[in-house]
RNA sequence: GCUGGUGUAGCUCAGCUGGUAGAGCAACUGAUUCGUAAUCAGUAGGUCCCCCGUUCGAGUCGGGGCACCAGCACCA
């Protein structure tokens, strides 16, 4: 790679160079020039700040030669490339401070993530809380030392001996594996030198806003039969002023956390004795039932016909349907009479053997059942996570039984119905994914080509960007995962649309055709919110617990200024019930500043305040959840308001 | 499941090298009747996650569990 750079090639009696700039200009260099040094000769402010350079698209190191006529963007902290560099520097000078205080310390992999950076190390012992004070200390030191950074490139002999000579087994494995026709370069700062593809900032003094944030264990190439490795996390930046609002924003982002939430708002809770398990409160059932009442009219309003199946089934049948030799590990089971049952894991067994009652015509396809099924899977403990990943959930589990022919059509209508759904409950970041067939599989492959078609289909006609996962597919079939983001931009996956050419055929279901023959139906699986329990988790976070008026599990709060106005603010609250809404009225013997700081934590949309003036005119003082003063309004007057806030 | 961390009152947390548990808020009682984000005083409240061990004595030390948190693996 060092040479030539450029698509057009160089003559070679024109020693002059032409460098174009970002801007236009053209710049002329009599010969060879790096990227150091056209910074330069445009400013010395800009040779300080650069930490690289883009050379025709290609980000290469400040010490990059140019020997031809290119165009160069200057990379400093202001470009998100510039940041990345800033973050990949950052990994390598934790893993040398790593090295100068742990030596046996081996180093594997240190990548840029979102936000930042981790380096993963083999060490004999884990690595402390304290232990990372020393190693941030140590980052200082060695930033400050302004190391050069300079690279070199070996032939893969050479660089495998080098790190076997230092007794880095992990980094001549990870040699071993590059593709033969790729280049190998190594970076060295002071006495340490990684294995990198690169670019790198110029010298280690570049790196002055850095944070390490926490250890955790991860397996050697991501496989959980490997040796588990110690990582460490970090955060890194161009300027502090960056690094402080995000580290503000994880402790606002804190604050919205669903399980922080479910505690101060009293809407849920678990215990010790029940562990993935939930335990609704009054508040958090309101906001359920929202859901689920809001999930059932569409349901009804989309071809569905909601059903209901059972919770326990014969082991018997999880035999037929493949989930015993494919699941067992994470289903629960009990015993009776000598006879062992299985808590259901999924509800689609159930959505068939309803479908098998009876003789279904093509004219009957597609047919869509649809359940609020509820579902038990004995995870792994250490995925349980709050109401995201839980134990026991409700998944609005939706069945469409239909024909081939039938596939893209039902999948454009599901993507149309659930981005609706999605809006209705405000979100509008949405990630995409299409999981493609597997190595292991079942059904023709010309059968996969048409559902996979189908789901491609669904989702360029949507007009929609999305990720295509290959070979993440399920066994009997290709998937869209439909995810949306908690509080700190974690992924999860609600909605769900899958296409099943076994498990009809593994119960018999079958319908008879236009030729007068049996056939097997096509299952479509489809959830919207997914689970329950996560969709919820996800609505707290999106919203921080300021649900909107339709969601909200209180939505106006009646408080009395004293109690001359106790009886006047118990008949408010009551008229307002009585037209649909949820407001209760709080009487207590306290100051009203207390009471509004007090609903005003709790979210409520609405407050209403009433003294003498407001008890006179029969009216109510509006506040908003906002804190914005509406002023006096007739009863009358707020009940439109109301009701026409809820249907928005 | 794996690595590390954490587990004390309803909530948020303090408790040094072992001497028998504390604060703020909430609750309760009383006073106060007060117009838009905390009125005052008092009272009560704890198998210090569980089990076993060391010790004259364990919230504190050791062992074993469990749960939670972060990450990894998993998520048909």
């Amino acid at each position: 790679m060092v040479g030539v750079v450029g698509s057009s090639p160089i003559a070679p009696t024109n020693l002059l160079i032409n460098i174009k700039l970002p801007d236009g200009t053209v710049k002329d260099f009599p010969g060879p020039v790096t990227v150091a040094e056209v910074a330069q000769s445009i400013g010395a402010g800009l040779a300080r700040a650069a930490l690289a350079g883009k050379v025709n698209g290609k980000l290469v190191d400040t010490s990059f030669r140019i020997e031809a006529d290119a165009e160069l963007s200057i990379v400093t902290e202001k470009n998100p490339e510039g940041v990345e560099i800033l973050r990949h520097s950052a990994a390598h000078l934790l893993a040398h401070a790593v090295k100068e205080l742990f030596p046996e310390a081996q180093v594997t992999i240190g990548p840029v993530i979102e936000n930042g950076f981790y380096y993963d190390f083999a060490y004999k012992r884990p690595f402390t809380p304290e232990d990372l004070v020393a190693i941030e200390k140590k980052m200082a030191e060695i930033a400050k030392k302004d190391f050069a950074v300079a690279r070199k490139v070996l032939s893969r002999n050479d660089a495998g001996k080098f790190f076997r000579d230092q007794g880095e087994v992990y980094k001549a494995e990870i040699i071993q594996s590059i593709p033969e026709d790729q280049e190998i370069s190594l970076y060295s700062q002071d006495n340490f030198t990684d294995l990198c593809r690169g670019p790198h900032v110029p010298s280690t003094g570049k790196l002055k806003v850095f944070k390490l944030m926490r250890v955790a264990g991860a397996y050697w190439r991501g496989d959980s039969k490997n040796e588990m490795l110690q990582r460490i996390y970090g955060t890194a930046w161009g300027r502090k002023e960056d690094q402080d609002a995000y580290l503000t924003m994880l402790e606002e982002a804190d604050k919205r956390d669903h399980r922080r939430l479910g505690t101060q708002l009293d809407l849920f809770h678990m215990e010790n004795e029940a562990p993935g398990l939930v335990f609704w409160h009054p508040k958090g059932w309101i906001l359920w039932q929202q859901v689920e009442q809001y999930m059932r009219r569409v349901y009804r309003e989309n071809g569905y016909h909601e059903v209901r199946g059972p919770q326990i089934l014969d082991v018997s049948l999880w035999k037929r349907t493949g989930h015993w030799d494919n699941f067992r590990e994470n289903m629960f089971f009990t015993e009776s009479e000598k006879r062992q049952y299985a808590l259901k894991p999924m509800n689609c067994p159930g959505h068939i053997l309803i479908y098998n009652k009876g003789i279904r015509s093509y004219r009957d396809l597609p047919l869509r059942y649809g359940e609020f099924g509820s579902c038990h899977r004995n995870e792994p403990s250490g995925a349980l996570h709050g109401l995201m990943r839980v134990r026991g959930f409700v998944q609005d589990d939706g069945h469409i039984f239909c024909t081939e022919d039938q596939i893209l059509d039902e999948c454009v209508k599901f993507t149309a119905l659930l981005q609706r759904v999605y809006r209705d409950f405000g979100f509008t970041d949405v990630i995409y994914k299409i999981a493609t067939r597997p190595a292991k599989r079942i059904g023709s492959d010309e059968a996969w080509d048409k559902a996979e078609k189908a789901l491609l289909n669904a989702l360029e006609k949507s007009e929609l960007t999305f990720l295509l996962a290959p070979g993440e597919g399920a066994f009997y079939g290709p998937k869209i995962e439909y995810s949306l983001k908690d509080a700190i931009g974690r992924l999860w996956q609600c909605g769900t649309m899958q296409v099943d050419f076994s498990m009809p055929g593994l119960l018999g279901a079958e319908y008879v055709g236009e030729d007068n023959a049996r056939h097997t139906p096509v299952m479509l699986h489809r959830a919207i919110v997914g689970s329950m329990e996560r969709f919820i988790g996800i609505l707290i976070e999106n919203f921080g617990g300021a649900f909107p008026l339709w969601l909200a599990p209180e939505q106006a709060v009646v408080v009395n200024v004293s109690e001359a106005q106790a009886a006047y603010a118990e008949s408010v609250a009551l008229r307002l019930r009585q037209a649909g809404f949820r407001v209760s009225a709080d009487l207590r013997n306290e100051k009203i500043s207390y009471k509004i700081r007090e609903h005003s934590l709790q979210k409520l949309p609405y407050q209403l305040v009433v003294g003498d003036k407001e008890k006179q005119a029969g009216s109510v003082a509006v506040r908003t959840r906002s804190g914005e003063d509406l002023g006096a309004m007739g009863l009358d007057a707020f009940i439109e308001r109301l009701g026409n806030e809820a249907r928005a």
